[in-house]
DNA sequence: TTTAGGG
DNA sequence: CCCTAAA
């Protein structure tokens, strides 16, 4: 994986590997281990016998992986509105299809099948121009990857269980979610949502970040059996993995307590699901999780039993020493 | 429009 | 997660 697939245009193999030091993780976290990374390299005679096939599709996001630095043509070549967007495009597809059981939503989407691509054609310029120049010239943070995600790349083997994952179609998953989905046929918040997923500039970021500590136990996300219809009590609910935990302390660390809308587009561009909201609900409930930990010792391991996360303990020390420093408000006693 | 607080 | 008030 070293030398992966270079830029498409230039060929610059002159770049050093060691030139992905994300410059995001350079404060908090020292213990930096590669995670992701490690997933692709199944591709790499793919990319050296076929070169075409990766120009075609599904191959550029291991590319841009490797190569942080090259935002060439897949940058503008993907922003084409007439295929592009990322992750929502899928949405009603993707529902549609998981949910296919259920004739009204299927009928639904399919019938706005056209409208849709209409609607695609809003221009993305004001912001990504604006993140882009941002990242390019400010301090060339960890953000420098251009996914402009295809329509499906099932690339990417992470975990042995996405092999024989059906595929063709649902992998149309940021990157970090959806590890798992493959038992489950219900599921019912694919990622529809209230419409929310904003501008989705076409960076990713992509740090190499633990998710080394436990293991697996973070792909879990929606693990959850084959809940009945019935007894769905909140219409969507996502897990969040110890990878996303992650990059939300360590967004916070970066970029402070309360910059919920900065984090979430800097660290979060690919979900979109994880709202500026969600994120900062999710800090107010580490913040009680992390706080917990120091309670009774009985309380904890009942805690940790009940968690189908562990929550490591790097996490949660990260956690109370960014509480420690940024204060946030009314959570900080964590009274009552 | 984003954040803070409460449900 | 959702909703609402305040900035």
């Amino acid at each position: 994986m070293d030398y992966g697939p270079p830029c498409w245009g230039s060929l610059t193999r002159n770049v050093s590997p060691a030139s992905q030091s994300p410059g995001l993780s350079g404060s908090s976290n020292s213990a930096v281990g590669m995670s992701e990374s490690s997933s692709v390299t199944i591709q790499e005679s793919d990319f050296k016998n076929d070169y075409s096939l990766l120009k075609s599709e599904n191959h550029e996001l291991p590319a841009l992986k490797y190569r942080r630095r090259c935002e060439k043509p897949v940058s503008l070549e993907f922003r084409n509105p007439n295929l592009s967007d990322e992750d929502d495009d899928e949405d009603p597809l993707l529902s549609s299809m998981l949910l296919n059981k259920n004739g009204r939503k299927l009928g639904d989407t399919s019938k706005s099948g056209a409208p849709r691509r209409e609607k695609r054609l809003r221009k993305p310029t004001q912001r990504y121009i604006e993140e882009f120049s941002d990242k390019k010239s400010k301090h060339l943070k960890g953000q420098g990857k251009f996914s402009a995600v295809t329509k499906n790349r099932q690339l990417k083997i992470r975990s042995p269980d996405e092999l024989h994952l059906v595929t063709g179609t649902l992998s149309s998953v940021p990157e970090e979610e959806l590890p798992s989905e493959t038992t489950i046929q219900v599921v019912p918040e694919v990622r529809a949502r209230r419409g929310r997923p904003k501008k989705q500039v076409s960076v990713l970021v992509t740090k190499p970040k633990e998710e080394v500590f436990t293991s697996d136990s973070d792909d879990d996300r929606v693990k959850k059996k084959k809940r009945s219809e019935k007894h769905d009590r909140r219409k969507h609910q996502r897990m969040w993995t110890i990878t996303e935990v992650t990059k939300l302390v360590d967004g916070i660390a970066e970029y402070g307590v309360g910059r919920w809308t900065d984090i979430k587009r800097f660290l979060f561009t690919t979900s979109v699901y994880r709202t500026p909201i969600d994120l900062r609900d999710k800090w107010r409930n580490l913040l009680r999780a992390s706080s917990v930990q120091k309670l009774k010792k009985k309380e904890a391991e009942e805690k940790q039993l009940h968690a189908l996360r562990p929550l490591p303990k790097s996490l949660i020390r990260r956690v109370r020493e960014l509480a420690k420093i940024h204060p946030y408000p009314r959570e900080r006693g964590q009274k009552s």
